[in-house]
Parts: C-alpha cells; structure tokens; sequence
DNA sequence: TAATATACTTAGCGACACTGAATATTTCCA
DNA sequence: TGGAAATATTCAGTGTCGCTAAGTATATTA
C-alpha cells in the first residue's frame, strides 16, 4: 500500500508524527474557532475576513482583502455583505478607481476583533507559561518555517 | 482599546506572535487542504472523517466516529451518507445493537487517504529538511504540547 | 411492561465556496 | 479618438456544512 515504515530512520518516523500532529492540529484549531466564535454570532470565514482586514492600515480593495484572506472574489462578497449589514466592517466606491470598492472595518468591528483574540490570549498564556524563553522563540520560528515551506 | 503592548515584557511579546502565528496556522491549513481536496472531490470534513475512521482498526459507531471528527452525529449523518454512496465508507447495522451503526473505510477508501496523505508527505520532507533532528523531536512535542494544553 | 434512555435520522435554515456569466469602469493602442 | 481588452466586482445557481428541533427504532430499567 506505502511504503512501509522503516523503524530505524529517524526521517520516516518523524515525518510520521509531524504529518500526523499538524493535521490535528489544523483541524482542531478549525473546530475550536468555529465553536468560539459561535458566541459572537461569527463563522471562520467571517473572522479570517476581520483579521485580514486589520492588516490594512486604510482599508483595501475587495480583490485584496479576498486574496488576503485566501478566498475568491465572488465568495468575499457574501461574507462582506453580511459583515456590512452587521456594521463590522464598511464597503465604499473607490473615488480613485469606480470600478473598485474600499473596505475597512468599523470601530465596532474593531473592538469585537480584540474582544475575541482577548479570549483567546488567556488559554494561550497557559502553554506559554509551560516553556522556556528559548522554546517560545524556537516555537515561533519553527512555526513560521513550516507556514513558509509548506503553505508558501 | 486594548492593554498596550510591554516592549520589555518578552512574555507579552511572545505571545503576540503566537497568537498571530497560530490563527495564520489554523487558517491557512484549512484552506490549502480545502483546495487540494478538491482535487479528490473530497471537503475538508469528509477527510476529517476519513481520518479519524482511520484510527478505529474494526470500524465504529456514529457517535464514535462524531465525536472523533468534533462533530454532532447530526452532521456526520450526511457527512457519511456522501462517503457511502462514494464507496468510500461502509456503514451497516450492528448486530449486537440494532439501534446503531458500525462505519468503516473501504478498501478503497484507504487507498484514497493514503494517495492525498502521500501528497502532504512530500511538502512535509522538505521542511523537515531543514530541521535538525533535535528540532525535530521539539517541534513534535511543542505541538503535542499546544494541543493538549490549548485545546485540551 | 411502561417509562426512560440511547443511537441515529430527518427537516429546515443560514452560511460557505465554487463556477460561469453579467455589469461597470478603466486602460491601451491603432 | 474610438473601440477592444483588461480589471473590479456582483449575481445566479449548486452542493456541502453545521446547527437545532423533532422524530423513529431499539435497549434498559424500575
């Protein structure tokens, strides 16, 4: 079926165990959010859009928010037309360019934004607290390696 | 809006950049996996239950494999009635107890998980590459770690 | 054996996420 | 300048989720 698994190769069981634990994990986070953001009446998608658009200092376009947030243009409308009507966020013509549209979020969207990631922040302090300074560093980087090498 | 960020706290720093690293993590994984699915005309949450299928060596119940998969039995009802008429998954009374079902991958189910999990395999090796051997086992343990902790 | 508990499904709703086609605006170039 | 091509976005249609509430069938128990 595959490859069977060589006992004394580090590579291969290791390999194993990171396949197995990202996978996990990507799938946990998703689950977990999705229950989260329940209670402030938000899906993934929705969140993904806030974050994203957070890292625009004045706004972006729909293009640029939905390339940001990793979906197609056609779906980001949906997800922005819902996120309008709830006055997260805002969507008007682009003065410059009539064809294009500027979206940012409200002082509204805003705080909910920091509302949640505060939530987040304290169950996060607790794995924090288990690791060293160094660990923490190494963690962060070898995160960031992985975001880079495997997701480009 | 929120408490200022302590350049000299490194607690408070690292945890910044967890935050931020993790739900790019979270995020970015669904939706990669979610394109390359595609490729299978398979959803995320079909591969979820695929997965967790995978663990149980004589199959299990509805509840067992929703519970597995962090989903209602509701949901995974039509999660699994899409899998089934795939061939994919089997799902027949059990004969000690009439009320549930015992769900397990086929033959070529498992040939099919195998086939995408080979894919992931060879984008893994490369990061992997780059790690030693120590940092192998650390970046292992971290996220085994993370889980626990964070979603326990 | 009647009440209760368990295992699962159905129905119905809102939100994705995709494709393909339509609309409006801007840019490019002969 | 005038029209084709490119760009930015929306609309329509389809299938899948994921939830709640309500229903059916089987098992347990008082």
């Amino acid at each position: 079926m595959t490859t069977p698994l060589q006992e004394n190769n580090p590579l291969e069981t290791d390999l194993e165990a990171i396949e197995r634990v990202m996978l996990q994990l990507g799938w946990a986070t998703h689950r977990r959010l999705h229950q989260e953001l329940a209670e402030f009446n938000l899906t993934v998608s929705q969140f993904a859009a806030m974050r994203a658009l957070q890292e625009f200092d004045e706004g972006c376009s729909m293009s640029e928010l939905a390339e940001a947030a990793r979906q197609i243009s056609a779906t980001m409308t949906g997800i922005v037309d819902r996120l309008v009507e709830r006055e997260i966020i805002t969507r008007q013509r682009d003065p410059d360019d009539r064809r294009a549209l500027r979206v940012s979020l409200t002082e509204r969207g805003t705080g909910l934004l920091e509302t949640i990631k505060e939530k987040k922040r304290v169950r996060l302090a607790r794995f924090l607290e288990d690791l060293s300074p160094t660990e923490r560093k190494d963690f962060v980087r070898m995160i960031g390696k992985y975001l880079e090498v495997v997701y480009g």
